[in-house]
DNA sequence: AGTTAGAAAACTGTATGCAGTATGCAATAA
DNA sequence: TTATTGCATACTGCATACAGTTTTCTAACT
């Protein structure tokens, strides 16, 4: 049997992306309407894959869709927030829990992505490396449907540390917590590690929840997505 | 602004249940290769709506795709059912500390659950039965998200319960564990409705285990998913 | 018999067309 | 001026057609 080398991928993976790029960079407004044909020109493909990448964001939550309406952008709310964001202190660390004791190289990197966070200024990449980071401290857990879960919750969440970071610059500054979490590793003290991590998720959590509260007073949604 | 009183789903819809009815029956077995052009005329529908139904059942883990050479039905395995059984002790628990002091009428109603639960034989309805009576007892958990965790843990390991009850019947014996979370909750005892509720889950747990440990040994499934 | 190359068939991925539904606008009535 | 009805337009849902890829079949060759 002959072995798949490169899985390229489909059309409708590559505009996924493509979507999902301009909801966190904010071309695709919160709350805005999808056009299909509009979109799909715009991409140069047809609207059949584009729906196929409407779907999978759809199931992702990125999107939600009303029959015979059409495709919106998920809007910004307080309430999903904090029920995502909530989920991970408790999700982490189970999954730390399970990862077992960290191997001697993985702390290395854990340190090394530490120190290039303390450094980065732009918010994309600081998000993008703070996620790394969480994602090298449970990547020894060896249950995937948990990681894959965590995951999800990473995405979802992104937009929201985006959207605060291009307003107010600097907010996000878990290193230090990150440095707590460490320390205890290297003790063994998993309680302790667990704690932490409780802890760098809550500090993650506020400033967005005031940014958000602050947010909705002045403009709010472009449209509301009444059920 | 005119309200959508009827939200006649989309054909997408009705076939996504469709064929998630086939896979948990076994008229689509494990591991099988969706031939598109075949289901699709033995449903009476074109090609784009089924495949937008299988692209969710994708996300939600009944398929997967191997791009350019279709989906196929995911296996059942140990892995994945430990993985994903072992994750509601996890979920389960947390989302019940959420929900809050129960409600007398929900008591009634998870009790009248149980009873109905107790008098079952049919596997399709003990199953059901059994769902229903954890998705009232997490009912008011008010973090939605966590919800629709634990609804697609349900959905993912209903197959294996199904696969497992249709061989040996009755195996599954929750209503007594069911019984001790109740009385631990109208005694107000959050923690022991909490032990109980684990116990439950690892209760559930162990004999699909064993038969999924004796199938592997004979049968397998019907082509590996080789990556 | 077993292997390999090539052609044919079957199937997936993508584009396009059409029908039915929603939406916005203009004309009419109050 | 405001509310309402009818119509034109735009858009989604679905079907179908086509292109490129994979799989299967066949047959020659070792």
């Amino acid at each position: 049997m002959q072995y798949a080398i490169i899985d390229r991928p489909n059309l409708a993976d590559t505009v996924a992306d493509a979507i999902r790029e301009m909801i966190v960079d904010g071309r695709l407004a919160d709350g805005e309407r999808i056009n299909e044909v509009q979109i799909s020109a715009q991409l140069g493909v047809s609207r059949t894959p584009l729906r196929e990448a409407l779907n999978r964001l759809t199931a992702d939550g990125s999107l939600f869709a009303k029959p015979r309406h059409g495709y919106f952008v998920s809007p910004l709310t307080a309430d999903e927030f904090v029920q995502v964001y909530d989920l991970r202190p408790i999700l982490d660390p189970a999954a730390l829990r399970l990862a077992g004791p960290p191997r001697p190289a993985q702390l290395d990197k854990l340190e090394a992505l530490n120190k290039k966070l303390d450094a980065l200024q732009k918010p994309e990449r600081v998000v993008a490396c703070d996620d790394e980071w969480h994602r090298e401290l449970l990547a020894h857990c060896p249950n995937r449907v948990l990681l894959d879960m965590i995951e999800s919750m990473i995405r979802r969440t992104r937009r929201y540390e985006l959207a605060l970071m291009r307003e107010r610059k600097r907010v996000l500054n878990a290193a230090d917590t990150h440095r707590q979490i460490m320390t205890a590793l290297r003790r063994g003290d998993l309680d302790r590690a667990c704690a932490a991590l409780e802890r760098n998720m809550r500090e993650g959590r506020e400033p967005i929840l005031e940014w958000l509260a602050a947010r909705t007073k002045n403009g709010g949604t472009k449209k509301d997505a009444a059920a």
